[in-house]
RNA sequence: GGAGAGAUGUCCGAGCGGUUUAAGGAGCUGGUCUUGAAAACCAGUGACUCAGCAAUGAGCCGUGGGUUCGAAUCCCACUCUCUCCGCCA
């Protein structure tokens, strides 16, 4: 959520950020202002009849003791007993429309990005060199098949399209990278958090992601009772909700954290034909950092966060570019969002392995995240931040396909071998 | 899954329909005393949300409803915690 001070002190200017994200909430402004005018109004109204109503329901004991009639006194509390539940009413009405054109309303961006679609991102640098091969490539399906790394049918069979199982040298290789990943974040000094792999669905809202994406997960539903769960998404849903309803000690900020998990996404309707293999899967592995920040410090908790990302992709020997996304690009939750993108052979292009991004106060206000601020005593919204730390889904394929040789094996980057008692090619058997 | 108990302010804990504007204690803050500290004593002290320029007002006793002129207190539903039994990775 954002501020509705920001609104109410610059309609326009709140309208003209969310144009530069190419979403138009015009509407939806004029319409929070209008309910927010007559969310006060009732309010007073309503708060009125309450204090007279208390004033009087305090003399009742003692005119009582004292014999008086109570009769016209018992009247009134009706009237007002009346009157208030019919505002009372109004207000739920009003407080229900607000609150969830609130919520349905997406992050600022930040007023240096540029406006626009993804057409719009700016690569900031660029590391090394792209990958060149003195033969013809391999996609990573036909490798990862003929080395026995990755079984596609039977992963289908299993459940469908968009699955698929590690095995043998294949599974030690994707556990190896996230070793690599974890040793990294624990070296940084990141909190390791393992969660809850379902959860409620005020998860998803303080994330930003309900109600807007609801259908974009898997749902679990039990015939027995009536709590929905849902398959998380991305860590970030969880680890954004590790605080909700809390105040922090100051002192605590800022928080540090990164969570393995599988990440269960229905990617309905988004099939592409060069998306063949495990570039969109239903099902991915990803190690996510989360940061819990005082807002003066976000900034640089961001660039850290981007740091640490491009070092993890660096130590993989990978070429990559780091891109500024425009405003329209970064996600409904997001005020600023870095993408780290690297190549894959068999498809043209970057292809993001991660995503870095500033919620800044966004989220802390969905799920009510505050610290006390030791200067004034007084609770404020942390601001918090997350990127991918990363995904396996992406580097998993350019690794493969990037160190195949010309034999059809591969070659195990450097930083993975201690992981794989020294293995330094994998080759077919 | 079955049976029972419980959820009150920062903490412990009383309250079971109307001076409760939540007793009492601990803690915290200030003071007296002391060379200093401790102890003792005195005074102050609920966090949070909302409305309001403010004064102030409204709300908040797990959550959501209900009964009542009036609810921490009565009723209903739910959530969570604890104990016992059963089942079990």
């Amino acid at each position: 959520m954002i501020d509705i001070k920001r609104i109410k002190d610059n309609p326009e200017a709140v309208k003209a950020r969310y144009r530069a994200k190419e979403v138009d909430c015009d509407e939806a402004v004029d319409r929070i202002l209008e309910l927010d005018a007559a969310r006060r109004a009732a309010i007073a109204e309503t708060e009125a009849m309450k204090a007279e109503q208390n004033k009087v329901s305090k003399q009742i004991p003692q005119l009582k003791k004292a014999g008086e009639d109570v009769a016209p006194i018992f009247a009134r509390m009706g009237e007002l007993k009346t009157a208030i539940a019919a505002n009372d009413e109004k207000l739920g009405i009003i407080e229900a429309e607000y609150r969830t054109l609130m919520l349905s309303l997406p992050n600022l961006p930040d007023a240096d990005l540029t406006p626009g679609g993804k057409e719009n991102n700016e690569p900031l640098r660029y590391y090394g060199e792209p990958h060149k091969f003195d033969f013809e490539p391999k996609h990573h399906v036909d490798l990862c098949t003929d080395l026995g790394l990755i079984d596609y049918e039977r992963g289908v069979k299993l459940a469908g399209s968009g699955f698929w199982l590690y095995k043998g040298m294949g599974a030690r290789l994707e556990w190896a990278l996230l070793n690599y990943f974890m040793d990294c974040h624990l070296a940084d000094g990141y909190e390791m958090v393992m969660l809850p792999h379902m959860l409620e669905y005020k998860c998803g809202e303080t994330a930003g992601q309900f109600p807007k994406f609801a259908d974009e997960v898997y749902k679990i539903e039990n015939p027995t009772d009536d709590r929905m769960h849902f398959m998380l998404p991305t860590a970030e849903t969880a680890l954004a909700s590790l605080y909700r309803d809390e105040i922090l000690p100051e002192s605590m900020l800022p928080r540090k954290f990164f969570a393995y998990t599988p990440c269960f996404r229905r990617e309905a309707g988004s099939h592409r034909a060069d998306e063949r293999g495990m570039v969109r899967g239903h099902q991915f592995n990803k190690i996510e950092m989360f940061q819990y920040t005082l807002p003066e410090k976000s900034d640089e908790a961001f660039e850290e966060l981007v740091t640490k990302a491009e070092n993890l992709v660096k130590g993989l020997g990978f070429h990559f570019r780091t891109v500024k996304l425009a405003a329209g690009d970064c996600s409904a939750s997001m005020a600023r969002t870095y993408d780290i993108e690297i190549q894959i052979p068999s498809m043209n292009g970057y292809k993001e392995v991660s995503s870095v991004s500033n919620a800044r106060d966004y989220q802390a206000r969905r799920g009510n995240i505050r610290f006390r601020r030791e200067a004034t005593g007084k609770p404020e919204f942390v601001h918090t931040l997350n990127g991918s730390g990363l995904a396996t889904s992406r580097i998993f394929p350019a690794m493969v396909e990037q160190n195949q040789r010309a034999d059809g094996s591969i070659v195990v980057p450097e930083v993975l071998r201690k992981y794989l008692g020294g293995i330094e090619v994998i080759e077919k058997k």
